[in-house]
Formats: structure tokens, C-alpha cells, sequence
DNA sequence: GGCCTTATACTCCAGATGAGTATTATCAAG
DNA sequence: CTTGATAATACTCATCTGGAGTATAAGGCC
């Protein structure tokens, strides 16, 4: 999202001989594209699910904005219901040559899913990619049993003393070791901790060939490029805005009952809440409606079913609403 | 910010007729750089006081973010203490040609600000180009004396009623009209609405040499292109930022009075906060230790001195902290 | 009818927040 | 050396908010 000192490895490094350009460089646009169906939170991918959507900056586009939407529409027939820009970055790796390659990632969010790409898009559980970022069923066994020995030692590998409490501190906050509360919307945090350490298939790509490597081939499907950091961006950028703007309804079909909605938060923040407070927050925030109808198959008493009132978008956009999801 | 359906204006419009140009469009890095000196927030500024600095983005550099940060200082000799992206943008209207120009602009923090320019750099208060955002001596007067009945005559020149509505809705909620709260982190909104209701003079620019005009002289000084947007995008992110991010301390000297930090606080975010809250905060963070020394030219009781806790950014940079200025 | 499942209505408590009051320590002016 | 002005600093208090739990209602299914 937003780095510190310079948190590195956001932006892949050029060689420092390099000449100045200064006109002249690609831009590319990259979708992470999300839905939520039968309780997953899913991302489109092309290229065998092994990269995001993305393409060349088109100038016939207005703005960047609705280039990508445009060529988003174009691509899958989704209408998108939200767009926001997520980060731009620099790549000299790309392009092949020596024209540096200009990255603009962006999320968009959209309820339905008839994948209908031109090349072979599919919509996959952003869990694949992720599979410790799920605790809904609790925190998943990969962390206390892989992560947590490997970060240690990787840790306790550093040279000096300063850096070494500052990786375990990393790992202890990121990952909510020691006891410390697990916080969901560390996702990029998580990811690069995990990358520096070389956990991470992608990061050991550059590499030779025969060298030794830390990576763990079960720490979640590899992307092409750094198509699983933006992913990443995405997540952590999502998880954090569903908790005080109102975008979950992007996802949400036209008529839905609580219990659904609530289904969807969990889905995207990975963990559970409480039944109670959850339709207390939405109720209290007149942030939907009754329909009048209710819903049979629940496998309980019907539920109602609301509609999201979208005549309280434009006061809601901007003046903002909660969610219940614990920070601490 | 972020837009919902799509906001319009943030990106120039391209003529649709433009042909696709999948390689080769020119970089530029755009600053908002942010110091606050004698209780005033300060943007660098050139040309002038009219723009933002800014200059080609040069692939001899690591990354956008370190490009950025080793032009600003080469350019003004000052350290950087924080760095931030902000939001990137297609502007065709730019590079005079027919090559588009892809603007990334970037906040940035720092201690002191001996200007030190090549061209004609100047610290300005950054109330200058928004002089109702500073309600730091309650709201001022120009919002109700001049906005006000401005807003309410665009709101009524709307055609279809659905579009009055929504036009005085966002202006209630934007200038807390109506006896609503004042939110100090809808800058960009504020600015969006002035811009589109005609009363910015560079909403007015492209427009025919004798075409009457809204534009209110008194509102605020212009800037070159969209530097003004720019910088509204800054002040609100840094708005924001401020209230779970430890970065006012990238602002402060080495040590300082808990009154300063206050007030530092208060200049960013344009509004008073309760003393006893504040400082009942800061302390029970741990954000801040005594130095031992105590300041005498407080022009009352000596206060003590107090320094930033480095060694806890790692962990808060990245866990969160708080800072007491009402969101209600 | 008994039991499972989910919906929905309330209650409780602890900590955070907003807004005071009271007291203490300096300096400067008379 | 007393009086004011200005701040620092210590407490108090009522309210709100958020997390968690209990109780009851309304369906399906056996």
C-alpha cells in the first residue's frame, strides 16, 4: 500500500547505469477483479489461473478509468460496479527490451460471473492464492506449522541484532504470533514478510538454477511476474474499505437476506462475525430495505429479504458507514 | 480519491476519436510535498506559487518511489521522511502532441524546508489554495456568505430533479450545511463540487475568452492544470492518514512539547482538538517518551519535552494507531 | 410432537470518547 | 511581591460503541 523507509520490492529495480527516457514508456493496465459466489471470494485469472487480466493503455479510452472498464466489459461482458485504483509501478522487466513498462493496477468489483473470456479466463477462490489468509474455520495449520518455524529461523539468520528483532517483530504483528490478535487486513504485509523470507516461489524466479531454495510449493499458487503482489494489494484494499464504505453491495444480488450478506463479508475478511451485532450495524445504518418477501430455503425460519437502498449511496459514499469487524 | 460510478474529472478527456497507442506514452512524477512551520501546513510550490513540482520520470532510478524521492532531493537538498503514492492519471492536453502524458503524483513529508530551489521554490500555507478548508478559528465565513447560496443556485439550475437532489445533497454533506457535522477529510469532494458548480477558475479555463463565468476570484489561488486537484487529493489523504499512522511525527523536530505536536496536529487537520483528550491519547499509546528537559518558552508553565519513539514504528507502522479528531 | 436450523429481539458489560473542572507552574507587568 | 495571563497537567463524568451472550420465534423434517 504505502511503504515506510522504502519497503523495497514494490518496484522492481532498474539497473542504476540505465540512461534517462523521458518520453517513451508502455502503460499496461491490471484488473484484480473480484466477485463473491457460494461463499467464495473469487478473482478472475487468465493464462491457466496463473496471471491477472490485464492489457496496453488504450488512448482512445477517456481516462485510465474507463479504459479499464471498457476493456474490462469488452473482455468479460461483467458490468462493473466499482473501480478503484490500487497502485502504479515501474517494471523494466517487462517490455523485453529497454522501454520501461509502466504498470497501473486497479480493483473492480462485480456481481456475477459468466467468465466468457476470449482467452481462457476463469474466476478463482482468491484463497488458491492466499490459503493463509482463510481463518474462517479458524487459523489455518500452514501458519503455526510451516510459517512460524521458517520465519523464526529466518529471523534468527540475520547478521546483526537490529535487523533480527525487526523480522521476528514483522512476523509476530503481521501473523499474530505470540498471541498477538490476527489482523486481516495485513495481507501485503504478510506477502512480502513471506517473500523476503523466500517462502515464496516467486521470489527465488531470478535465481540460478541449481541454488538452494527456501520456497514452499504448498504456500499457495504462484502467478506470473509480481501478478500475486497486486492480488495482494487488492485483497488487503478491499478487506479494509468494506469496513466503512459501503462496496459489499457491488457484490450482492439484487435481493439477499442478512445471513447472505454477512456470508459475504466473511468470505472477503476471511473470518467470522458475530450474527448479532453484524445485522445490528446494518439495521441501525439504514443501509438496506425490506422487500416485504423472505426467503424459504435458509434451512431455518425464513429470513427476510432486503434491498440495499441505493438512494443512500451518494450520502453514504462519501460520508462513510461501519462494519463490524474487530481491528484490536 | 476513489470515485463511484465514475466521478468524472479526475482523468482529461481524450477525444474519442484518438487512435490506439499501445506503446509510447511519456511518465511524469508530480509532489505534494508537506512541511508545517509557525502553525501553518506548507506545500512546496513553483512558477511562481502556481504549481506543483514535478519532472519526467527517469528510468536511471531503482523505482517510481525512489525516482521520486532522489529528484526531490536533489532538487531541494531536503530529506524525506515519508513518502506516499497518491493517484495516477492519463492526461492528454499535456506534452502538447499527440503523446499522452501519465502523471504520478506522490506525497511527501518533511522536516524543514530551507526552499533551496534551482527554479523559484517557495513554501506556501496550503490554506492559500483552500482557504475554507482551515476551520481551525471556526468555519469561515466564505462558506456561508458566498458558497452557500452559490451551491443552492447550481443545485436549483438543475434540469431533472433527480440531479437537484443529488447536487445539494453532496453539497450538505461536503460543507456541512444544515446544521450537518463539518468532515475536514472531504477535501477533494469539497474541491470536486466547487470545480463542477462553475465557482474554480480553472473549471472556466477552457472556455471561450467572453463566456460568463461563475468563478469566484476569492476562492482560493489557482494552479497551473490540474495541480490543485492534486494537492486536494494530498490534503486529504494526509488528513486521513494522520488518524491511524504515526506520520505527524515525520513533521515534527527532534523533540518537541506536547502543545506543538498538538498544534501540528490541529494545522493538518484544520480544526481544534481537546487538549486533555489529545494528550491523554498520545501518552497512552506510548508513542512519545520524555527527554528529561522541559521547554520554558511555552509563555506559561514549562512543558516537558518529549521525543518520537522510533523503535515502535516498526510495530505501529504497520498495526495503527490513533489520534482524537472527531469523525462524526 | 420432538428436534434441528436459522431468524430475530434483548440484555450486559467494558473500554473508548467527548467534554468538562481543578490545580500547578512560569513569566511579565504593576 | 502580588496580580494576571498563559499553559501544563491531573482527574472526573456521562455517553457511546463494540463485543459477547441469552431468550424466543418460526420454519423444515422425522
Amino acid at each position: 500500500m504505502n511503504t515506510y523507509p522504502d519497503n523495497g520490492m514494490a518496484e522492481i529495480a532498474a539497473p542504476a547505469s540505465a540512461l534517462l527516457i523521458g518520453r517513451g514508456v508502455a502503460a499496461d493496465l491490471i484488473a484484480v477483479l473480484v466477485a463473491v459466489t457460494s461463499g467464495e471470494p473469487r478473482v478472475l485469472t487468465i493464462a491457466d489461473q496463473r496471471a491477472l487480466p490485464s492489457g496496453p493503455f488504450q488512448l482512445a479510452h477517456r481516462s485510465l478509468q474507463s479504459g479499464l472498464r471498457a476493456w474490462v466489459e469488452r473482455q468479460t461482458r461483467l458490468p462493473l460496479g466499482y473501480i478503484e485504483q490500487l497502485y502504479t509501478f515501474a517494471d523494466r522487466d517487462r517490455g523485453g527490451g529497454e522501454q520501461p513498462v509502466i504498470s497501473i493496477s486497479y480493483l473492480g468489483l462485480t456481481r456475477e460471473q459468466r467468465a466468457s473470456g476470449e482467452y481462457e479466463a476463469s474466476w478463482r477462490s482468491w484463497y488458491l492464492y492466499f490459503p493463509w489468509e482463510d481463518h474462517r474455520l479458524g487459523a489455518p495449520a500452514l501458519i503455526a506449522d510451516e510459517f512460524l518455524p521458517r520465519l523464526r529461523a529466518w529471523s534468527d539468520a540475520a547478521g546483526d541484532q537490529f535487523l533480527r528483532q525487526n523480522r521476528w517483530q514483522r512476523a509476530i504483528i503481521t501473523f499474530g504470533f505470540e498471541d498477538r490478535p490476527w489482523n486481516e487486513e495485513l495481507v501485503l504485509q504478510r506477502y512480502e514478510l513471506l517473500y523476503e523470507a523466500g517462502l515464496i516461489t516467486e521470489a527465488t524466479r531470478g535465481e540460478q538454477q541449481g541454488a538452494f531454495s527456501n520456497a514452499m510449493p504448498n504456500a499457495g499458487q504462484a502467478m506470473v511476474l509480481d501478478h500475486r503482489r497486486i492480488l495482494a494489494t487488492g485483497i488487503a484494499r478491499l478487506r479494509a474499505k468494506i469496513k466503512y464504505h459501503p462496496v459489499v453491495f457491488e457484490l450482492m444480488p439484487e435481493t439477499f437476506t442478512l445471513l447472505q450478506l454477512q456470508r459475504c463479508v466473511e468470505a472477503l475478511a476471511g473470518r467470522l462475525v458475530h450474527k448479532q451485532n453484524f445485522r445490528r450495524l446494518i439495521e441501525q445504518q439504514e443501509l438496506v430495505e425490506e422487500t416485504g418477501e423472505t426467503s424459504q430455503d435458509t434451512g431455518g425460519r425464513p429470513a427476510k429479504l432486503f434491498r440495499f437502498r441505493r438512494d443512500i449511496l451518494a450520502e453514504r459514499a462519501v460520508a462513510g458507514t461501519k462494519l463490524p469487524i474487530s481491528r484490536a
